[in-house]
DNA sequence: ACCTGAACACCGTTCAAGT
DNA sequence: ACCTGAACACCGTTCAAGT
């Protein structure tokens, strides 16, 4: 799935340990948080503790890996829901409509994309990020053509929105839906956003 | 200062060292953010370890105790440069405005907001809280009442915002006055709201 | 009543030994 | 080249002994 042609050969056993590794802590990380313990997330995997630091440094390594795939499914969504099939001008109101979903299902992947804020700029990797920020980019473009959008939105503006409803709903208690609806209120000047469902 | 005329005698060193401890704690946990180890806490008002713990039961009492007296200051605020000296239905918005810059000097303080959002509706204490949110209110029926406020803004949405904003400055990178600025344009349908300085 | 800090438990991380 | 898990370091928390 992941890495279909890795740059640098592994060894077969490493490359199903770090496919284990993941696959345990995608189901752990999304059922408790990202604040599982490691020896937890070996023993589910069936490795030893070690070959976990191996592959992942860090911690933030491993959620990232983890949350790699989530990435990519909503990037799916974003160019097909959003581009193709949303309401003219609607198009970023779908967007973060179906994030904010995604993150109240997988609780954690707040961590990543917290994570992800942090590193921006300084480390270029993330192809999979790279992509989603294009599509994005073409979401805020395409409801501002159609006079629906604020003109000054930004890339950076949806992170911080992005970000600002995954804290709602890592905190518990505070409804992100209707956080959501707020900021759409001043992101779209006519009024026209319809969240309800 | 706090607790003026404690319901239960305490004897005098006890007291002392109550104070202490929470002094230290909102020094470092102003400079350093809330995840500061408690033996430093302990070294630096000179106590032992065990007299923390029996203060302060758990690291959310601790941070609670220290964040206190920051809430009584922004009471004050909200009291009388939003509620006095505030432009005709913009009483909200300097109070949101406000908050932010508190949140930027204190890096503890995020942890306390969020922590109170936790216990909220399960215990009834926090007088400091109380008044608060009767301040709120006020604000709202101020800017609603001015026309510039809409109509079903509540209490809990100003919690929601303020939480949102306390995230995003916790996290780094990411302007919070820009979230603000998209978040009161979402609140303030007229549009009339200037944040600039 | 209250304070103290050594002692315990726990978790993250490393690294020598093994395959 | 990679895996393993015992060993180390660290931090939060408790509690027996002291005042």
């Amino acid at each position: 799935m992941s890495r279909p042609a890795a740059p640098r050969r592994q060894r077969a056993d490493a490359t199903l340990n770090r496919a284990r590794i993941v696959a345990a802590a995608r189901t752990l990380f999304a059922e408790r948080g990202s604040a599982v313990q490691l020896p937890e997330i070996a023993r589910v995997a069936g490795v030893g503790i070690g070959t976990v630091y191996r592959h992942f440094p860090t911690h933030a390594d491993l959620i990232e890996a983890a949350a790699e795939q989530r990435f990519a499914e909503i990037e799916d969504f974003a160019r097909n829901e959003c581009v193709l099939h949303a309401e003219p001008g609607q198009a970023l109101a779908r967007y973060l409509n179906h994030v904010g979903e995604v993150l109240t299902a997988d609780r954690g992947l707040s961590a990543a994309i917290e994570a992800a804020r942090e590193s921006t700029g300084s480390e270029p990797r993330g192809e999979t990020r790279a992509r989603l920020e294009t599509v994005i980019a073409e979401l805020i473009e395409r409801d501002r053509a159609a006079g629906a959008l604020r003109d000054d939105c930004t890339v950076a503006d949806v992170y911080l929105l992005v970000g600002a409803i995954s804290a709602t709903i890592g905190n518990r208690s505070g409804d992100w839906r209707r956080l959501l609806g707020i900021m759409l209120d001043g992101l779209y000047p006519r009024g026209t956003t319809s969240t309800a469902p």
